[in-house]
DNA sequence: TGTACATCAGTGAACGCGCGTTCACTGATGTAC
DNA sequence: TGTACATCAGTGAACGCGCGTTCACTGATGTAC
């Protein structure tokens, strides 16, 4: 009972032994459950099962937390989407088409990281790490975007960022419009994968780009 | 002094005479300032002047007020749409181009409005009466796809329902993105009306539509 | 291997605060006659 | 036009609650010798 109703998390005694990671995990947890500033400090305390004054020995406050949060989650996205990419291996496209579903898989997968990353309303220059791993992030997406503007031909190309944005902003809005299991959003024709794979397509060959098939399954 | 701070809101007396109007602005206002879930019930009282009490003779609880809110603001950008969109006269394309325009407008004149239909969590069937006017404003952009698609060759049209979420998910993901005058989100290498504009003219191209010029300015 | 001690990561009690909400009330407005 | 009364939209005091935060404390762990 002393331990119970979240479900025991983490191990024991008077020392926790791994209250920082314990806390991330509660704030992950409990934004899936509801909402990024759907809970609190005491919130995470409770969840991990410790006093409400312990979690300050490792969070300056609340917002430190959801920061770190962020961080992480920017980093695990981008270490995502650069395994995605591959650096365009066989070919750009095929690199392209895994790197949009690699974005939306990992807001079906982690919603809750996703949440602390765009939707928390976290401040990137609060911690110069987090600056850094969200940078890493939009530099994969950059760098394939670069790739995929040397394969047109050099007349007309439009600049690479812009592309970039370009895919970003339609992959955010699916996700963010559509992405998670959630409740309470519009009803859709489709699953959000195949909205994003349709639009991804349609924009490339208005790029004049992929004359010939994607190479994608399906 | 009474009536001081925020600076002396609504008329005057023992009965405000338009407490519900006033806190509704009071609700945009406190979102502008500090996000969505940013200000409590007590806060909009406080801001209209009256006392924490006051506020129950209009609603139910914050909820209810934020949900209003929301609705107020589909029904306004609903307005916006159809406005611009013009049932596609003189042309679709120029319609198209004005609806895009219309949406991005929206958000940057009324990011509060935006915010609470789309931010703050408000589900949309907490009264049929929100959950109407976001079909109406949906119905426009869906409006405009049909009549897109009815231009393309018969064979290979893609539905119409598809394209309007892609626009959608687009315009979306920009505004989100990049759409307020905002702090703290990442800097553009151009505002985001043309990013948007650049995204449809290619995403149409893709569809294998404006085969001349768009007919818009610039 | 054993003991002393410093350090670390927790406790739990306490506080002040603002929020949400209820309540009996009262001032202003509108309406019947 | 004037008076009585019902209704409406406010007040302000009160409450219980949970949060954020501080504090002196204490149990557990690691290290020097």
């Amino acid at each position: 009972m002393k331990w119970g109703k979240g479900g025991g998390h983490g191990p024991r005694g008077y020392h926790h032994g791994n209250l920082r990671e314990t806390l991330v995990r509660a704030a992950l947890e409990l934004i899936a459950e509801k909402g990024p500033g759907g809970f609190t400090f005491a919130d995470a305390a409770r969840w991990a099962g410790v006093s409400p004054a312990a979690p300050y020995r490792h969070f300056r406050d609340r917002d430190e937390l959801l920061a770190d949060v962020a961080r992480r989650g920017f980093e695990q996205f981008a270490g995502a989407l650069a395994k995605a990419w591959d650096e365009g291996r066989p070919d750009v496209l095929s690199g392209f088409d895994r790197l949009g579903k690699a974005y939306l898989d990992f807001v079906k997968r982690e919603p809750s990281y996703y949440s602390a990353m765009f939707e928390a309303g976290v401040a990137l220059d609060t911690d110069p790490q987090l600056r850094e791993a969200s940078e890493r992030a939009y530099a994969v997406l950059r760098a394939a975007a670069e790739r995929l503007v040397a394969m047109m031909p050099a007349q007309g190309r439009p600049p690479a960022s812009m592309v970039a944005l370009h895919i970003w902003s339609m992959t955010h809005g699916i996700a963010s419009l559509f992405g998670r299991g959630d409740a309470a959003r519009r009803a859709l024709p489709m699953p959000p994968e195949e909205l994003l794979e349709a639009a991804v397509l349609i924009y490339l060959r208005g790029l004049g780009l992929p004359n010939e098939a994607s190479g994608s399954s399906r």
